[in-house]
RNA sequence: GGACGGUUACCCAAGUGGCCAAAGGGGACUGACUGUAAAUCAGCUGGCGAACGCCUUCGGAGGUUCGAAUCCUUCACCGUCCA
């Protein structure tokens, strides 16, 4: 790729709120782009990450993917853990306070959240490094001095703290420390280039460059990456609402996840989730518009990459075959889990065993509704009992192969 | 420290003595249709029971009453205002 297209390439996805600011970003790492390409060198990519929680989704892969894509241009990759920082929470993405973490929970965090992160970022070329290292280091004479950089103004009109300002809820004074030791990670790390989320905008643009300014070095680009709506294709992706795609599951999972998300978020997520460039993303969106390609053959590629992202090609495509076979087609498919009942069970019993009703109801319910098949066909007696082996479907998606014994 | 307001099912939210297992919306689930677990439409959403019904649930505990999500006492938490 020439530089221009990087330029493109890497600023896919991104999102400022304010497209000149955008193009400076864009124009900025064109020049620095060049800048190394005299030098002789590569860029310095650093993201970081708070380990505070263990279990991510896709939104959370989103700066993963985009630091992927700057490692396969060859530039350099730092994986940074907020160890440090995660002591305070960063206050960016909630109107309310965090919690504090305790030393334990941050590292046992830290160590899943760096595997799952290996599953997008080539762990040979990938540097991980703790911001403790050097923060644990800093001094109170310099933390003033850093400190003198910023006004209480400059924080009071970020739009988290407020909105906590005005409803009258506490904005405590260690939530500002936030953005100057990310600032500092940026200094220490002597970074060319800084990825965030929209959340980060504030810590990166304002409190990295400028102490990075202030330190005598040349301020970090900002990548700042959009927000990855979750299955609902609207609202932001968020395991507490349920419209996550976990990373830790199966990809026949995780491609029936992607292709239940409606047809117009397709875009977005095929540039924030995706390895695809902007001519080949360009290509795709057209075919659609124009009719040539099939939104769920859009959809169906995207599954595809986003599945063998995790899971390896292999396992995507047998994900792709099992939705084939599963949904369009209607057949069964070809590994069911086995489940053993006492000959004679009620089908009822049997759902509630098998935890696919919770309760009683919920299995009569399903049976009224017609949603529960035996061996194809409806079960319409909540009262039916099992005495041959069989395949037991609940809804579309719940196999289970029956013996009675 | 004081004065109000709030706490209802997975989430939001109505209900202010019996007709309340509790309106409405969202989500989840099932069905139809289809182009997919998209969209749309329909159903459904405490537990036990084949069923008349019974049991548990409206922040916790206690009380008044034939009867309480609803009234009283008290405790906990959240919010707004005052100090």
């Amino acid at each position: 790729m020439n530089i221009n297209e990087q330029v493109e390439y890497l600023m896919q996805g991104t999102e400022y709120g304010d497209e000149t600011l955008k193009n400076k970003m864009a124009e900025e790492l064109r020049i620095r782009l060049q800048t190394c390409d005299k030098e002789g060198r590569v860029l310095r990519v650093y993201c970081g990450f708070d380990p505070t929680k263990a279990d991510l989704h896709l939104g959370h892969t989103v700066p993963m993917r985009k630091l992927r894509q700057f490692q396969e241009l060859g530039h350099d990759v730092t994986f940074v853990i907020g160890n440090y920082t995660s002591l305070i929470g960063d206050p960016s993405d909630k109107d309310i306070l965090r919690p504090q973490l305790t030393t334990e929970e941050v590292e046992a965090n830290a160590r899943t959240y760096a595997e799952q992160a290996f599953r997008i970022l080539d762990p040979e070329k990938t540097t991980i490094r703790y911001n403790a290292e050097w923060l644990s280091d800093l001094s109170f004479r310099e933390l003033i001095r850093l400190a003198s950089n910023f006004t209480i103004q400059q924080f009071l009109t970020r739009e988290n703290f407020k909105l906590r300002w005005e409803k009258g809820d506490p904005v405590y004074l260690h939530e500002t420390f936030y953005s100057l030791m990310q600032g500092y990670d940026a200094y220490k790390l002597k970074a060319d280039v800084q990825v965030g989320g929209t959340d980060q905008l504030f810590n990166i643009m304002t409190a990295s460059r400028k102490i990075m300014d202030f330190m005598g070095l040349q301020p970090n680009i900002a990548i700042i990456l959009g927000i990855l709506p979750g299955t609902d294709g609207v609202v932001k992706m968020s395991k507490s609402l349920g419209n996550h795609v976990p990373i830790s599951t199966d990809a026949a999972d995780m491609y029936g996840k992607v292709m239940s998300i409606p047809d117009f978020a397709m875009g977005v997520y095929y540039r924030l989730t995706t390895r695809l460039t902007p001519p080949e993303i360009a290509e795709i969106e057209e075919g659609v518009k124009s009719g040539k390609l099939h939104p769920r053959d859009a959809k169906m590629r995207l599954a595809r990459e986003i599945s063998a992202a995790f899971y390896g090609e292999d396992e995507a495509i047998k994900a792709e075959q099992l939705f084939v076979d599963t949904f369009q087609k209607g057949s069964i498919p070809e590994d069911i889990p086995s489940f053993e009942c006492a000959s004679g069970s009620l089908v009822v019993d049997v759902l509630i065993a098998a935890g696919l009703a919770q309760s009683k109801n919920e299995a009569r319910r399903l049976i009224n509704q017609k949603g529960v098949r035996f061996e194809g066909s409806v079960i319409e007696d909540p009262a039916f009992e099992i005495n041959e082996n069989g395949i037991l479907q609940v809804g579309k998606r719940h196999f289970l192969k029956i013996t009675p014994v």
